[in-house]
DNA sequence: AGTGTCCATTGATATATATCAAAAAAGATT
DNA sequence: AATCTTTTTTGATATATATCAATGGACACT
């Protein structure tokens, strides 16, 4: 396939890698489509290999038993996702789910392994994508543990700010309730947040988009 | 130094490399002691390399402006800390402390990096370790969002009963104000709980030895 | 346009936990 | 033993947020 190939050579993972060893990476990956709202995987599930976005958006959450869930990632074009197991053995810590119509490329476990152990700069470069997952999660449990929901949201739109490149405003990219499942908060709670920033005349809100009326002030909390 | 060559032989890191190549970790790496309280590195801090415990324990940790802390982790001997910063550049994430005196090696950023590329068996067991840690993070999350402080206890519980090897007893190995704060909650709410269970008759506390009497129940906490 | 489905908001109430304050217990130091 | 310091416990109060319930709005589909 075209796209495949586009996708992996467009990767940070794979970002480095000759062109030789990226044709192998096509060849021992494969695609896959689903539909918005299918399981990739299950926590618990035996893994058998990692995937990445191709196209479309991919979320990776816990559940309690009351039904409660915690987004610990999302996942959009040229993310890996699901590699854990894939080095540590076991099976996946926790659930997939496409948030959208979605496309992905999955890679077989043995193969990769016998390809990172070949390719030192690809083991780098995977050894640089776990670290910037650790860092992101050192991040996520300061978040939860000594923020409030306020503090909490302010950071997530900084955040959305940095990667968009502006500070004036910011386009939510999942609805309002999976954004609060990934700040570890209600849909209600969340909205009155939203509300009360309003008031405050930090933030002006028209459906997905944010103006950020008091950059400096979403920084601080 | 004898024990330093032990002590790298001995971890879950170095293990399978072939004593050769255990040598030139050793020359690369060196011995520094720490007392109690002393600060191995600041969250900020440029990171020229990473640690592993010889001896004693760290706390990793972040920090709230008005000075709640969360504990990341905490490390014994054997186990590897800071690698983040020395696969992903930047500073290092967070905050690292000794909890009673140490003995730490350290390993230069460079020189390991460098044996890391031309050593695929140490590339593999960096690639496992990262990913463990990932898996708790995961977990970490999973336990301040969805879990009430009473559920984090008793898997806090759970998780020393298997490393103890024993299930009607464990020994904390840290003063219930640190646990407070690797649970993310404080020392007051965590000595209510504790009374609680007592009055539950669900564990007997004396000191820092818990008597576990339903270990039933707390695995379904 | 109209109907249904999903998503977001608002209100009222309950509760777990933080916080402030003080006492008590345990350990360390002389 | 006695004092000093640190850790732990207990009590009273305040508060952020979850939860239950209902309404309102947005959007897709026929």
């Amino acid at each position: 396939m075209h796209e495949k190939k586009e996708i992996i050579a467009g990767s940070v993972l794979f970002n480095g890698l000759q062109d030789a060893q990226l044709e192998r990476v096509a060849e021992l990956s494969y695609e896959k489509k689903y539909k918005r709202g299918d399981t990739i995987f299950f926590e618990g599930d035996e893994a058998t290999g990692f995937y990445m976005v191709a196209e479309g958006k991919v979320k990776i959450f816990k559940m309690s038993m009351d039904g409660r869930e915690q987004i610990l990632h999302i996942f959009g074009p040229g993310e890996p996702f699901g590699e854990v197991p894939v080095f540590h053995g076991q099976p996946f810590p926790a659930n997939a789910v496409c948030l959208v119509q979605s496309s992905l490329l999955f890679f077989p476990r043995r193969e990769f392994v016998e390809l990172v152990t070949t390719t030192p700069s690809l083991a780098l470069s995977m050894l640089a994508m776990l670290s910037l997952r650790l860092r992101r999660f050192a991040s996520q449990v300061e978040s939860l543990s000594l923020k409030e929901v306020p503090g909490r949201l302010a950071a997530h739109l900084v955040y959305l700010a940095e990667e968009q490149g502006r500070t004036d405003q910011v386009v939510l990219d999942i609805p309002k309730g999976q954004l609060a499942s990934l700040l570890g908060t209600s849909p209600e709670t969340l909205s009155r947040i939203f509300a009360r920033m309003r008031e405050e005349r930090l933030i002006r809100v028209q459906g997905k988009t944010i103006e950020l009326l008091d950059y400096g002030e979403l920084l601080e909390r």
